[in-house]
DNA sequence: TTGCGTTTGTGATCTCCATCACAGACATTG
DNA sequence: CAATGTCTGTGATGGAGATCACAAACGCAA
């Protein structure tokens, strides 16, 4: 993909013409399979993903268990996850590529400097906070205060929005991984939906009705 | 709370001269009664607000229940909760001060303007996001992973750090409040650590053995 | 000291979900 | 089509906490 194109059409909200030059002289554009982890060795390379195509899902884990965080789309960064990688061991914070891919990689240390140079880099970086952190928060409050059932819904429902298909393939194991839960309880609590014709089960697929 | 004095003491990491004077004509210091909502009203006040003294709870709260996210203290600035109160209704974060707190009020509106012109307030704000994020992820991180025994020994740890003594007024109520459960499970898990002679119960306090 | 409100202790029961243990259903490959 | 591996369905059981229902302990005020 070419740098200047991406400038002038999905990263036009960048204005500066000045910032144009520096990204394309200090930036690269990556792609990533399906699959591969978003910073291939997160503590140690020091840069900002932009996100041009593709999705990348965030996930908290632990022991074993994970429970999905947010969805990054393109023109996102997961600004966060480096925090998180630098910043400490315990609790870890992973991006995965769940489609191919492509990301425009900001050198770290340029972030800060870009954004007392250019307007509107300096909005963008804190957009990206806000948004990354309202949805942290809205994860945050699922697990508090919602049901499993709510929550298996609420994912396919995100999830079916990610991926603009009303039909998801994905086994019950992978939801349940996603939802820190059990296969057998996903396997429940969806037959439960499909009595109540909210969804129809297929073996490995599963289709959102409404 | 003099604000010169301030500037020169606890804000002296904001170097810039420029800023200073910034700072002395455009804000306020205000003082805050234990107990009392840190935004009054957090929808139309838009300022952020740096803490000088006292704390601060944060927490998430939805019917009824609420869980707390994180302290701030002085020094520290809530930014968070500004973004909840103005992006959206549901999923509200809550910030209410436990001591009688100071702080000084930022115009939201020149918090960008701020962060272009001076190098040191922009690197605070960015590690203010960064810290409040590695909070919420914590917070996240002892609902998903960590039974409630553990998430109620660890508050009264973090708590009696906050208020620097080993011996909190608190009633089980009040506990089970903050962790988002009820009374008679405080109680009996209390219990149990006093067993385990891991803290000492009287009518109203807790007093942590190390 | 008596009385009354607040705080705490504790059993019984209930709900949600995890875990264990299989059995059937489907898909793919030889 | 037979065989094998991967999914899915479902009962039985168990554990963590919530909920309900009181009783006891404490502390203040009259």
């Amino acid at each position: 993909m070419d740098i200047s194109e991406v400038l002038s059409h999905q990263l036009r909200f960048l204005r500066e013409k000045e910032l144009h030059e520096e990204i394309k002289t200090q930036c690269q554009v990556v792609s990533m399979e399906a699959g591969s982890p978003v910073l291939r060795d997160g503590a140690y390379v020091k840069v900002v993903p932009i996100l041009l195509s593709g999705l990348v899902k965030v996930v908290k884990e632990d022991a074993g268990k994970e429970f999905l965080l947010y969805y990054i789309y393109p023109l996102e960064s997961c600004i966060i996850s480096i925090n998180c990688g630098i910043n400490q061991l315990k609790s870890r914070v992973k991006a995965v590529a769940e489609d191919d891919s492509t990301a425009i990689l900001i050198p770290a240390h340029l972030v800060g400097e870009w954004q007392r140079k250019y307007h509107s880099f300096n909005e963008f970086i804190l957009n990206l906070y806000q948004k990354r952190f309202d949805d942290a928060l809205d994860a945050f409050n699922a697990l508090a205060f919602q049901s499993l059932d709510e929550r298996l819904l609420s994912y396919l429902r995100v999830k079916a929005d990610a991926i603009e298909n009303k039909v998801i393939k994905m086994t019950h194991q992978e939801l349940s991984d996603q939802l820190g839960t059990t296969r057998e309880t996903v396997s429940r609590m969806l037959k439960k939906l499909e009595v109540e014709d909210r969804i129809v089960l297929k073996r490995g697929t599963i289709e959102i009705l409404l």
